[in-house]
RNA sequence: GCCCGAAUGGCGGAACUGGUAGACGCAAGGGACUUAAAAUCCCUCGGCCUCUGGCUGUGCGAGUUCGAUUCUCGCUUCGGGCACCA
């Protein structure tokens, strides 16, 4: 070897990276099309909001996705992988506003800057389908998607209570309200009154509910999360006379077995009836004065502490039509206008609000369903009794089964007349109306003598005004925007007005996947073939925080966007990976609590690839992942070890060769051996559940060997020939490759000058390679390890037993006992039973 | 309050279908190399004891089993979701 030779090759993560990052950008290593032989893989990871800079929690997630492609692109797929911006929203406005710059600006500058973090870590994206959705060529098929939607149905507009944000300065969803907080800023979310445009999810809710048992690929707790965001009840509807004026109130319960039991009524203070009830009433002041503080200390309070059960009695009765019983009908604090219809038939003896409600005001509590060898009387009970029994005192149907009540007591109903089967639904309708400037524009018209009047087709994008100007009141910016909003009707051509409400960044990230099969189609939102082809999503990644907004949002639109005709499937995302989050000294990294790590610096100072390696190899995916720098060093160390073994071994292992498995020494069959193995267990932990935690140290534990095994160490028993070297050199760097591809494209490059790395095929393990020929059997004497026998693979049992009944430190611990029994665990242990 | 999940060394985490608990990595301690340091390499590393051996140990308490981190029941703590949903 010549003194140059000696030398030692430092690896030099920035030069080789920068290497690999440009070839891969140049010769666009990652672009795909339909035009393929190989089968489709649609791996996504859930696209940025331009913030400014990739945090860590980024690095995870696109490192996980990464290797979810490129380990498919191994094994022969033709892997869709794309990249773009979630690029509406309010912090491009408030940073605007603060920085005075305009949000186009401060998006458009983040995501130039973003791009480039991403292409640092090596990301193999098809960039040629990078999308931005605040693009107008974006959006504008939104709008398009939205007047379909429109004359499908399925938006409609209403003045109702919605929920607002003071600091946001804008209406919520349902969805966007976390524990009564807004999702963005968690300021407390207060009650408004206010009109807006809503997307009819609710038409939906029995499929997106249905359809939650296609979905085996997700995790359950995602699924379970958005079956109880739907919340579906089946129960009665049912009509209540109210007694002396030709009014009904309609009641839904699921509890209609229980209605003999009906003590009094309670309505939500909104309910439309009470306005009825008021007329000629002597306590008209009194109880307008109640309601009135109700709904005050409702907006007040949201809803997140639970108040005192409150009502007063409006003097009015009901006639409940199955007994003729007159009960009393009361306003109270608990009972919401926007469930159900607003008003509930109490029964305090079977429900606990009834219960509390009833012993405030001393209403009368009648016990109708008796479960087994129990009495209820009213008087003596301390809570509502809710399990099911025998109905008693309940007409006709006294002695039935609660269960079989419930159905008869519907029929009887509808019988009458007076109720039917009814399914209530908790979710509720989608509204998308946020009073902002940064969103897209909701393509509408109102003109005063049409009406609501939608912007015709061929007139989109309605795009935003340059200038956003300036935010006053509660008033959206646009609806200060004469320039924008002076527009004229579409059917009378008279002078009207533009929506200037913007549309919730729910909407452009409801359908973003779906436009990555075409993203620069000029036709109409989607191109069918393409969509066709690529949908569902194979893989999709990203926080559990999205479990029901984005991914409950993003299946009603996959539904309605079969519906118009655009899509064929049913569901979205095949399979769902919903990663961890990245912690720091026990809590979530954030700059309010000053832990945070840029990966910028990680970067600079260890390397994408080790970035990436220890992102993936310190917690499994699902998990959360607690940061610790030290741990990064290990990882650099590691890479740093194969680099140095590679390049010290570079002729070696060019030098190759067949393997031939009769001439193989004890050490050369010992690393086959483990090269197989390591094959066996990396792909099964990446198949299984991307485990790539335990894929890493299978890997590091395959390098351990054959770093002992060659090193003229103590272990070193026999020179390794270069078949073996090189065979478990190759496995490694494809192995890891979908991890740090730079590094192993590096290396394979160095040692295999012909070929790059990206042409390989995932190493195959070959079964009887891997099969150890010696096993390890554990002696037990009554369930405790004793002893531990070294034996042949292919020992039987008869034999294995006799060396286990004369070894030496079994015998000592059975201590000429009697042998009860002897149980045999084939290829493991021997359990001795004295 | 209801629903779901988790708990394993000093730390992050392994352990297939009930069968050697602690893989792999980090930290720590000791050693080699070096004038020295860094880097690198080697060894030790759950706890306790009478230490070539033994006892004990996977949040706590029971149970099933020849054998339980794994299964069953009852708790504790932490995390997540929903929260007057009729």
């Amino acid at each position: 070897m010549s003194v140059n030779e000696q030398q030692e090759v430092l690896y030099d993560f920035k030069t080789i990276e920068q290497k690999w990052q440009n070839q891969w950008l140049s010769n666009a290593t990652y672009r795909v099309s339909t035009d393929s032989d190989k089968e489709k893989y649609y791996v996504l990871e859930m696209f940025p909001y331009p913030s400014g800079r990739i945090h860590m929690g980024h690095v995870r997630n696109y490192s996980i996705g990464d290797v979810v492609a490129r380990y498919k692109r191994f094994r022969g797929f033709n892997v869709l992988h794309p990249m773009g911006w979630d690029s509406f929203g309010l912090p491009a406005e408030n940073a605007a506003i603060k920085n005075n710059t305009h949000p186009a600006r401060w998006t458009y500058e983040n995501i130039d800057y973003m791009r480039n973090q991403l292409r640092q870590l090596g990301l193999s994206y098809d960039w040629d389908r990078e999308i931005a959705t605040c693009n107008p060529k974006y959006y504008k098929w939104e709008q398009q998607i939205f007047l379909e939607m429109y004359n499908k149905g399925l938006v409609y507009q209403k003045t109702t209570t919605v929920n607002w944000c003071e600091s946001c300065h804008t209406v919520l969803a349902n969805e966007q309200v976390i524990e009564g907080t807004c999702w963005r800023c968690d300021e407390l979310v207060e009650a408004r009154k206010m009109n807006g445009w809503f997307f009819k999810i609710t038409d939906y809710a029995e499929e997106l509910l249905d359809d939650l048992d296609k979905l085996s690929g997700w995790p359950d707790k995602v699924v379970t999360m958005q079956r109880n965001w739907i919340g579906k009840s089946t129960g009665l509807q049912c009509d209540f006379q109210v007694d002396g004026i030709n009014e009904k109130l309609s009641i839904f319960t699921t509890r209609p077995d229980t209605i003999f039991g009906v003590t009094f009524m309670s309505i939500a203070p909104e309910h439309p009836l009470l306005e009825t009830l008021l007329k000629d009433n002597p306590r008209e002041k009194e109880i307008r004065e109640f309601t009135a503080r109700i709904i005050t200390e409702k907006q007040q309070q949201s809803n997140v502490d639970l108040t005192e059960k409150e009502g007063i009695a409006t003097g009015h009765y009901c006639i409940n039509s199955f007994n003729g019983n007159k009960v009393p009908i009361f306003v109270a604090n608990f009972v919401l206008m926007a469930y159900g219809t607003g008003a509930v038939m109490a029964v305090p003896a079977h429900d606990q609000r009834d219960f509390e409600f009833a012993k405030k005001y001393n209403l009368a509590i009648k016990p109708v369903v008796i479960p087994d060898d129990t009495e209820l009387i009213g008087d003596q009970m301390e809570e509502a009794s809710t399990l099911p029994g025998i109905l008693s005192d309940s007409g006709t149907f006294t002695g039935t089964a609660s269960e079989a009540a419930k159905q008869q007591i519907i029929d009887f109903a509808k019988s009458k007349e007076i109720g039917d089967a009814q399914i209530t639904y908790r979710l509720r309708d989608w509204g998308i109306s946020r009073q902002r400037y940064w969103g897209a524009p909701i393509p509408m018209i109102q003109c005063d003598k049409c009406g609501v009047q939608p912007v015709p087709v061929d007139q989109l994008p309605v795009t935003l005004p340059e200038d956003r100007g300036s935010q006053q009141n509660d008033c959206a910016p646009l609806h200060q925007r004469p320039a924008f909003y002076e527009t004229i009707c579409p059917k009378c051509k008279g002078k009207a007005k533009r929506e200037t409400d913007t549309m919730d960044t729910f909407v452009e990230s409801s359908w973003y996947f779906a436009r990555y099969t075409s993203p620069r189609f000029t036709d109409s939102p989607l191109n069918k073939e393409e969509a066709s082809h690529w949908l569902p999503v194979d893989q999709y990644i990203g926080g559990v925080e999205h479990a029901i907004l984005h991914l409950l949002y993003s299946r009603f639109f996959t539904k309605v966007l079969r519906d118009l005709g655009y899509l064929d499937i049913d569901e979205p995302f095949t399979n769902l990976l919903t990663q961890g989050m990245v912690i720091k000294d026990g809590s979530k990294m954030s700059k309010s609590k000053g832990n945070v790590v840029d990966p910028s610096d990680l970067i600079t100072e260890y390397g994408a690839d080790t970035t990436r390696l220890f992102s993936l190899f310190a917690a499994p995916p699902e998990k959360d992942l607690e940061w610790n720098a030290k741990g990064v060093e290990g990882c650099f160390r590691f890479l740093s070890r194969i680099f140095r073994f590679v390049q010290s071994h570079r002729q070696d292992i060019a030098a190759g060769g067949k393997i031939q498995n009769e001439t193989l020494n004890s050490a050369e069959r010992e690393l086959h051996r483990k090269t197989h193995q390591t094959i066996k267990k990396v792909t099964n932990n990446i198949e299984q559940n991307f485990h790539f935690n335990t894929a890493i140290s299978a890997v590091m534990e395959l390098f351990n060997t054959l770093s002992s095994l060659s090193s003229n160490t103590k272990k070193k028993k026999e020179d390794l020939g270069s078949s073996v070297i090189c065979e478990a050199v190759d496995s490694i760097l494809v192995l890891l490759c979908p991890m740090v591809p730079h590094f192993c494209a590096e290396l394979w490059s160095t040692i295999h000058r012909e070929s790059t790395i990206d042409q390989e095929h995932w190493p195959k393990w070959d079964e009887d390679a891997a099969k150890e020929d010696k096993l390890t059997i554990v002696i037990q004497v009554r369930g405790k390890v004793r002893s531990k026998l070294q034996v042949p693979a292919d020992i039987d049992d008869a034999s294995l037993e006799k060396m286990a009944l004369n070894d030496e430190k079994a015998l000592k611990f059975i201590d000429g006992k009697t042998i009860k029994k002897v149980i045999m665990v084939q290829k493991k242990l021997v359990n001795i039973v004295v």
